[in-house]
DNA sequence: GACTAAACGAGACGGTACGTCGAGTCTTTGT
DNA sequence: ACAAAGACTCGACGTACCGTCTCGTTTAGTC
């Protein structure tokens, strides 16, 4: 679970300070929205290491990116367990506005919308599945009390509700107000309410 | 309806002449999927007008499909009705899939996920929110036939049906196969079953 | 004979501006022997023009040095004419030595020397054919008054007469002295000495 | 007077083995006229020595081209001796064109040409001056059967001879045809004829 | 039908970034 | 302890596209 640079045989030492110097660039570039910050030539300058060496190391921005991507995948937060499911809903569609709006997805999902470097594209893939079959676990206790069917898939519930947040911040551009998510939750909980016959 | 070159004073002649061609380079484009063949010294090598002309009257590529994406904006296609909620979502869920699979969304997408240009952004919220409104007609009829309840707003409807479809295609690059289509119509058409009380 | 950039079509404005300040630059780097300082990132450096406008008019350093040889091509310089064979070419030989000596040709004979580039080499062959043809007049007046023997073509009695300049200051590296001249003269005169019959 | 690297402390092992590799790599890419694969990469790559050591023991490509030229130098072939000077200078000059047309030639006189490098000065310098003595002998056996002059030293006569192809081949890029070497022979031939007192 | 102003064609320029290559230095590793 | 391996800095290469500029040339619409 080291990245891209599987290769990396001398762990100690300058190649390590290397690597990073130039991941604290490219998280500055990401946080500062700056696309432009992210070419090579520039992250070389921001990071002190020749624009050569990034070349060697990463051979682009995407391989870059997706070696970051990889190191940001999501800790196994502790999802919220209130015994109400619209509650724990909401707070995990709140969570996940919040990092969408973080300028550090604001710059990083329409790179990865846009990339064609595979690399990239499987990081990203990496990081969302394992994102959606965590948060699954939330719909999967819901089951489990007898409190959503068991004829949606927690992991298809968790895309039904997040997958508007993600179409309103990368492509419709809409707010992602409270009243979205309240509304968007209740859409949710009507998907998951139990039929009669599971009720008892 | 004139577009982004308000200042066309001369619509006749020429100046439509030149429009075309530089729009059917750009579309050309788009379908090939060649990225680079947007930037404006491919598109001027491509129509035959000269670089220095499309810079006049668009000052950039994110201008130019911004301009292009008005002309395309849908034209109002007609929507199934074959009395069952669930096919006509169904028959629409599959049309989204369809042009979002075809090259020219498959490299439009992208850019317009990872704009900045205000011009483009504006055009591309134009051209869903039409869409989805247009769309949003199979929910209410249902809703005044009795077959969906009235607790979910029709567009919000199409909103939940379609943003897992954009997710696949856009961020995690899943299959968008007929089985996920007929799963997310159940999962809608659960959203949208009418409560025991609207049955009557 | 306006140089390689037969196309100036602008000879009075920026374009010649430009064209006199790098070939400015690559004049003073040829004097100072500063084979670097013949890199087009230093000739854009030190003549103010930007490096990609260089590559566009010349496409490389020889270019650049060929266009410029072309514009040094050897004034028709007045040639000895003192009646006295020898001194004629003693003097024409001296000045050739002064010529390879002077920094300028220190630093272009082996670029020439070392050229693949067919536009160097076909202007610097123009530049020699061009010397030589020129200063074989001198022999050819002499043939004419009876002073050299017509057996031997005055371009190749030239040749013979400064190749070994070339060679020494080339190849060999030794030493062009005064004797060294005077020794030359007087086997170029032997070669040129006009036999009995010819005395008449 | 082993060249340039003194260091070889180890005749018999590792080091000479290295010093051969590296040679060959060299000598290759002079014949094939590669001027690109004398880099120290390169022949690192195709000796398959490391560059760091060929960098420890030669310093530049230069060093090494010097200890390889040292290596090269002419063994003393044997010298046409027919009894008739005119043959035997056009046999060596013959002989000369030959090895200056030879890739290995072609590649590696430009480069001495050009060369800033004392080492590679000295051993070109050694190589030339160690030709010329040799062929000097040729003169030295017509002046004493009193078939040439004893006014032109016979050092002086081949530097004559042989001067004008060295020009052709570096300078001039003149055909170093066969009418050309008659025309030098007979060149020559009348600078050595003998005077009319010497003939006695 | 000639005139005028907008639009277009042409092409040079300065500028940023690209990705690559070779030179030469310095560090880590293995023996 | 030392040489091999290799990662690093540095700078040049040649190219692509950007956006700007100055000219000169159509051409559309008007008087």
């Amino acid at each position: 679970m080291e990245g891209v640079d599987q290769v990396r045989t001398r762990p100690g030492g300058r190649s390590a300070q290397v690597r990073e110097r130039v991941f604290a660039a490219v998280r500055e570039a990401l946080e500062q929205g700056e696309t432009a910050a992210l070419s090579i030539d520039e992250l070389a300058r921001r990071s002190g290491i020749h624009r050569t060496t990034i070349y060697r190391r990463w051979l682009s921005t995407e391989g870059l990116i997706a070696d970051l991507l990889i190191a940001l995948t999501p800790v196994e937060t502790p999802l919220p367990d209130t015994g109400d499911l619209r509650r724990d809903l909401a707070r995990v569609a709140r969570r996940v506005v919040a990092t969408l709006e973080a300028p550090i997805s604001k710059t990083m999902l329409p790179l990865i919308a846009g990339t064609t470097d595979p690399r990239l594209a499987e990081a990203a893939a990496g990081y969302w599945s394992s994102l959606f079959a965590h948060t699954a676990e939330i719909v999967r206790r819901a089951q489990e009390r007898g409190l959503a069917t068991r004829e949606v898939r927690p992991i298809d519930a968790v895309e039904s509700l997040l997958a508007p947040i993600y179409l309103r911040v990368l492509v419709t551009r809409q707010p992602t107000s409270r009243a979205f998510i309240d509304n968007l939750v209740t859409r949710s909980a009507r998907m998951l309410a139990p039929g009669p016959e599971e009720k008892a």
